[in-house]
DNA sequence: GCTAGCATTCTCTGGAAATGAATACTTGAG
DNA sequence: CTCAAGTATTCATTTCCAGAGAATGCTAGC
C-alpha cells in the first residue's frame, strides 16, 4: 500500500469515475484501474462498486478514504518539515477578527515584521467561525479567533484578553435606563454576521434582556458599524479598545457589562501538527515575548 | 516520496545503521543506501550524518522521522480499518485500574461477553499513568482510568462515578478524631505504585492535613491493601463501593470525605483515530447501554 | 438498435528497484 | 604497523512493475 496508490484511490473516489481520475492524475484509464485492483486486492475487498455511470465507494471503501486523505496531507507536510531549516522566512497566512485586527494587531504585526522581515506575511480578517474552519482545511497557518475553541485538531495560546461594552448614541446609566429608554421590543442590535462570536454574545445578552426577537442589522465593517451607532441606529457590542481608539469616541457612549458578557480572550489558534513551519513558530514566539499586551 | 521509502528511512533512524536497517528490512545493504540517496535527493537535504561507525540523523531527518512513524502507524491502521467490516471479533485489549476490575467490571464484561461472543476480550491491570501510556502507544484499545485525562490524542467517556473513602482499622467519626488518634507525623498511607490517582489524592490529602511526610507503604493487590489496613497497619483511599464488597468489610471502618477528595470519574479513554476497530465501537457501546451504572 | 461514456483486459516497453560483488574508509586489537 | 572487522558506497546486472496505448465489453439513454 504506497502512497500513490492511496492518491489514485482518494482521486477515483473524489471524481466518482476511473477516466475522470485519470484525466485528473494525468495519466491514463488503464493505469488506474489496475492500481485499484492492485490496491482492493492487497486489503482483500472491493473498495468501490462498479456500475456503468462510474464508481461509488463500498463500506471498506469509505473507511480508507479518510486515511488516504491523512497521510497525503501528512506527506506534503512532511516534506515541507524537511525542507525547513529553522530560519523563519517565506509565506505566513494569518486571520483575525475585524475588531482584533484594528485595534491589536498592528503594533504585533509591526514588531514581528522588524524581528523576522524575511516572512511575508498576509492577513485575512473573518468571523471565528470562518477562521477556525480556514486554520483546519489549512489556507490559514493560524488565527485570532475568540475563545472557546474546542476541537482536538486546534491548539492556541490566549493573545489578548478584552472587555466588551455596549456602545450606544445616547447615554445610559445601566442596562435598566437602556431598557427603559427603548421600545419594548429592545433597540436595534448592530452586528457582524452569522458566526461571529460577539454577535452571538449580542444575543444572548438581549435574550437575557427579554428581547430575544430585537430588529438586527448586519454590517460588514467595524467603522461602518461604529458609525451607525453614532448616528443612532441602535446599539452595538464591541471591545472596549476598539471603541475608545475611534475616531467616533467623542459621540458614542459606553455601557460596561457584567463580566459573564463583558470577558472575552482572544486566542491564537493554530493545527497541531508534529512539525511547526519556522515562520508559525517565529510568530508565536514573537506573540509570547509580547506578554505585557495581555491586559489583566 | 512513497511509504516503503519512510519505512526504510526510520528503520536507518532506529538501527542506527543502513547494515543494521537493510538486516531488519530483510534487503541488502546497497539497495538501503540507494533508497536514502533517492530520499535525499527528492527532499533536497541530508537525513544522516554518515561516519565510520553508522549514520546519525540530521536536523531534518529528526523533523521527518515523526512523519514517517506517523504514516506507517496510519497505513497499519488504514489496513485493518478497510478490512473490519462491522461485525465486532477479533482481539480487544483492555486496561484496567485494579479497582475497577474488581468491582464494576465484572457484570460489564459478562454483558459485553453475551452480547458479542465473537470479541476475544484480555484485560490488564496497572494504573493510571501506565494505562494512558500504553494505550497510546497501542499495546491496550482502551482503558478504565481516572479522571482527568489531558492528551490530545485520546478521548473518552465517562464509564463511572465513585466516591472515595478513607478505611481504617479502627473506627473514626471524623478527620479530626482521626488526627487526634495517631501519631503527629500521621498514619501509615498503604498505597499502590507510583501512577495511581488514588495515590496522588491520598497523598494530597495527607499534605492538606498536614501529614506531608506520613509514613508510606507500597501494596500490590487490592485485597492485600484491604487486609493489610484491616490489620491495623494503616489508612487506605479506596472506592466505597470496592470497600463494601470486600470480604473484610466487616473489619473495618468507613471514614467519608468531602466531595473534593471524595469524588472521581471514572473514564473509559481510547486513541482518537479515524476509525474504531468494530470490536472496540461494540464494547464503547455497549458501556453506553449500562448507563444505569452510572451512579449519580 | 445505436451511441456515448465507462471500466476492463491485454501486450509491450522503459525505468526503477533489488541483487550481489567489489571498493573504500575508519577503528580497534594484536 | 598491520590486520581484521565493521561500515558505507559504487557498479553492473537482473528482475519486476508501473505506465502507455489499443482493443474489448458493459450499461444507460436516445
Amino acid at each position: 500500500m504506497e502512497l500513490s496508490d492511496l492518491v489514485t484511490f482518494a482521486a477515483v473516489a473524489r471524481t466518482g469515475g476511473i477516466t475522470r481520475a485519470a484525466e485528473a492524475l494525468n495519466t491514463v484509464q488503464s493505469n488506474v484501474t489496475q492500481r485499484i485492483k492492485a490496491l482492493e486486492a492487497e486489503i482483500g475487498t472491493a473498495l468501490f462498486e462498479r456500475h456503468s455511470r462510474g464508481m461509488t465507494l463500498t463500506g471498506a471503501g469509505r473507511r480508507l478514504l479518510p486515511y488516504a486523505q491523512r497521510m497525503a496531507a501528512l506527506s506534503r507536510e512532511a516534506l515541507l518539515a524537511a525542507r525547513d531549516d529553522g530560519d523563519a522566512k517565506g509565506p505566513l497566512a494569518i486571520g483575525s477578527m475585524e475588531t482584533t485586527a484594528a485595534v491589536r494587531l498592528p503594533a504585533v504585526l509591526a514588531s514581528f515584521h522588524r524581528r523576522f522581515p524575511a516572512v511575508s506575511l498576509t492577513l485575512r480578517t473573518a468571523t471565528t467561525a470562518e477562521l477556525a474552519t480556514a486554520v483546519l482545511e489549512g489556507s490559514l497557518d493560524g488565527a485570532f479567533v475568540t475563545s472557546p475553541i474546542d476541537h482536538a485538531e486546534l491548539t492556541g495560546i490566549t493573545a489578548f484578553r478584552e472587555e466588551l461594552v455596549l456602545i450606544t448614541a445616547q447615554r445610559f446609566d445601566s442596562l435598566a435606563s437602556l431598557r427603559a429608554g427603548t421600545a419594548e421590543s429592545g433597540p436595534t442590535a448592530l452586528v457582524f454576521r452569522v458566526g461571529c462570536t460577539y454577535r452571538h454574545r449580542l444575543e444572548n445578552l438581549f435574550a437575557t434582556l427579554g428581547w430575544p426577537s430585537a430588529a438586527r442589522c448586519e454590517l460588514g465593517t467595524l467603522d461602518g458599524m461604529i458609525g451607525c451607532v453614532a448616528a443612532g441606529m441602535g446599539v452595538a457590542l464591541l471591545p472596549r479598545t476598539v471603541v475608545e481608539r475611534s475616531e467616533l469616541a467623542s459621540e458614542i457612549s459606553i455601557l460596561a457589562l457584567e463580566p459573564q458578557f463583558a470577558r472575552v480572550e482572544t486566542l491564537f489558534i493554530h493545527r497541531r501538527s508534529l512539525h511547526h513551519p519556522s515562520a508559525l513558530a517565529a510568530f508565536i514566539s514573537s506573540l509570547e515575548s509580547e506578554e505585557s499586551e495581555i491586559a489583566a
